[in-house]
DNA sequence: GCCGTTTTCGGCCCGACTGTTTTCAGTCG
């Protein structure tokens, strides 16, 4: 059996990773750490002036190891010529993840660290400071920390610099006394509180045709540094003015004619661009992003003699397309790739082959398999609970309240679920479209053991199982015993599998493989919690289970009527993870999805099903 | 440092805004 070794599952601030220990001898350093190394690189290679080209691929690489679902020290111990077909790794950088993977260090680093002034990598993440007004602060000032610098603005000494001035000295004052240089990324769905109004407002600013959030929004990334606002209209002035005149907007950070930039109160920061309708589709594509993707294309374009921009595609000074985006496909041969997927991570070779997955939508969505209610920690009754699914169209709802060891949550005992279920039985005489599917959410103990007996998890529809407690166990232990509640004959899913939290924890560590195969030989489903704070499993970790043969599910794991609609997080969640809306079992009917489980436990679908 | 539908060498996505400049460099996305 390979060495399997937990992939760095969270990867929402790779600045974090630094303080990540070294988990275990025999496994080698994380990818995280391997790209954590191949960016600090690049970082310092910038400050020295490097050829840029050097310093994008070391960025490229760093990227591309820390998105493979494989262990890259593990491959450069046991396959080594493999990692040359990584894109964008070569000979050298083979090289140097092997020295990484062997030595857990890199030789060019201490070097680099050793000729660059220390710190003054710092100075990189604060807006308006590139490489070189980083190397003059250094050199010129002995900047060497945020701290320096700010002494150095407050003193008067950076507007002597060349090519510095007050303006830009009070700017770098203003850019220090704000909280953005922590790097905090912002959750998808609270952007989306104040992003949904922002679009909605500018849809109907004067002349404005069309208005939609493009960027890391509309690619459903988990989180987002800011938001990218397009409009479409012939009148650039008069739509930046609106926008400008939005009561939300706190600061103005940059004004042109056909651009703008605000930060809304609240700290958000919004981006906006106003383009003629011959240029939306174009611009609409640009700003999705991801950089990558668009490089790719780009350089797609370029090997068939055309220009593509945010205004267009061409062929010497004629526009031949940039009304929509499928035209800016056209123009290199691809059919219309969906922007979940726009990530350079092998979208573009899919599309190629015609092998794109058919997504998972919203409108697929048949029912929940998780929600809570006020029995354990939820905020609303069994039946509110139940009428809220029946008026959002759904088959089905399982309640999968808590086991007692949860006991923040109010967890019920076997006695407690059965009251539960007959409530449930009388529920469900009584609704008209909706079946209650009787649940629970059981918490797997730090042995693999479950918190219920057989005999009431035998009586349930719904078996989802899921850990709450001892998330740092050693990645082997953890993995033996999730491998071990998964093996139970009476478990269906497996909930929230990592345990993470978006911007708070990283969750278990495990061999993500070795669970993934067992789910899928044992026909345990696994899930995509849509708690915006969960979203777990992740985008990546999805996509390799669904590569695995795991059949998923999305769960909004509701403790409330309104929670129920998070579905559309964890919708867009599996999007990202490539997920194919035939591998989703709640796009499946009542009858189908209960056969799913029957087959596993054939007794179970009989139980619930009216007559 | 990578890579090949012009290429194993010579390219590497493209444009707007700002501030400091007198025509543009730096930065950003």
């Amino acid at each position: 059996m390979p060495v399997f070794w937990a992939r760095g599952i969270v990867r929402i601030m790779p600045s974090r990773s630094r303080s990540r220990k070294s988990s275990s001898a025999t496994a080698g350093p994380a990818n995280a750490e391997i790209a954590r190394i191949f960016r600090e690189v690049a970082e310092l290679l910038e400050l020295s002036n490097a050829n840029p080209f050097r310093v994008r691929a070391y960025v490229n690489a760093a990227r591309v190891v820390e998105e493979s679902p494989q262990s890259i020290a593990s491959m450069a111990r046991e396959s080594p010529q493999a990692l040359r077909d990584l894109p964008g790794v070569g000979d050298d950088l083979a090289g140097k993840i092997e020295e990484i993977a062997r030595t857990g260090k890199l030789a060019l680093l201490a070097e680099l660290s050793r000729t660059a002034p220390a710190g003054a990598t710092e100075l990189l993440h604060v807006p308006g400071i590139g490489p070189r007004r980083a190397r003059l602060l250094s050199e010129r000032l002995g900047v060497r920390s945020l701290a320096g610098l700010e002494r150095a603005a407050r003193a008067g000494h950076v507007r002597t610099l060349p090519g510095f001035g007050a303006k830009t000295e009070s700017r770098i004052l203003a850019e220090l006394a704000t909280t953005t240089l922590t790097e905090r990324r912002w959750l998808r769905a609270r952007a989306a509180q104040y992003g949904e109004p922002l679009v909605e407002y500018m849809a109907n600013a004067p002349g404005v045709t069309r208005a939609e959030l493009a960027g890391s929004f509309r690619r459903c990334r988990e989180t987002v540094g800011d938001l990218d606002l397009l409009a479409e209209s012939r009148d650039g002035r008069a739509a930046v003015q609106h926008f400008l005149d939005y009561p939300q907007v706190q600061r103005v950070l940059a004004k042109g004619t056909t651009r703008a930039a605000v930060q809304l109160a609240g700290g958000l920061h919004v981006d906006l661009r106003v383009l003629p309708p011959e240029s939306y589709g174009a611009a609409l594509h640009y700003f999705t992003g991801s950089k990558a993707h668009n490089i790719a294309v780009r350089t797609m374009g370029r090997a068939r003699g055309l220009k593509i921009s945010e205004y267009g595609v061409f062929r010497g000074t004629r526009r031949i397309g940039g009304r929509d985006e499928r035209e800016v496909f056209r123009a290199v041969r691809l059919p219309f790739i969906p922007p979940e997927l726009r990530e350079d991570r092998g979208e573009i070779e899919a599309a190629q082959q015609k092998k794109l997955p058919h997504l998972v939508s919203l409108d697929d969505i048949r029912g929940d398999l998780q929600s809570h209610s006020t029995d354990s920690d939820g905020r609303h009754s069994l039946d509110e609970m139940a009428e809220a699914a029946e008026a959002m169209g759904y088959e089905y709802l399982a309640i999968t309240d808590h086991t007692p060891t949860v006991r923040v949550a109010g967890g019920l005992d076997r006695a407690g679920f059965l009251r539960q279920m007959r409530r449930v039985d009388r529920l469900n005489a009584r609704l008209r479209k909706l079946t209650v599917l009787k649940g629970a959410e059981v918490d797997i103990h730090a042995d693999g053991s479950l918190d219920l007996d057989d005999d009431t998890l035998a009586r349930l529809d719904v078996v989802l199982v899921s850990i709450h407690s001892a998330l740092n166990l050693p990645a082997d232990r953890q993995t033996a015993r999730i491998v071990h509640a998964l093996q139970h004959p009476l478990v269906h899913i497996f909930g929230h599998p990592t345990g993470r939290l978006v911007n708070g924890r990283r969750g278990a560590q495990f061999d993500l493989d070795a669970v993934c195969s067992v789910a899928a030989g044992e026909g345990v489903l696994m899930e995509i919690n849509a708690q915006p704070e969960r979203l777990d499993l992740d985008d990546l970790a999805a996509r390799r289970a669904q590569e695995l043969g795991v059949t998923l599910v999305i769960s909004t794991d509701a403790h409330s009527v309104e929670e129920l609609h998070f579905m559309r997080w964890g919708v867009d969640q599996a999007r990202r993870g490539w997920i194919d809306r035939a591998n989703v079992a709640n796009t499946r009917t009542l009858r189908q999805m209960l056969s799913l489980f029957g087959a596993r436990r054939p007794a179970a679908s009989r139980r619930t099903r009216r007559t």
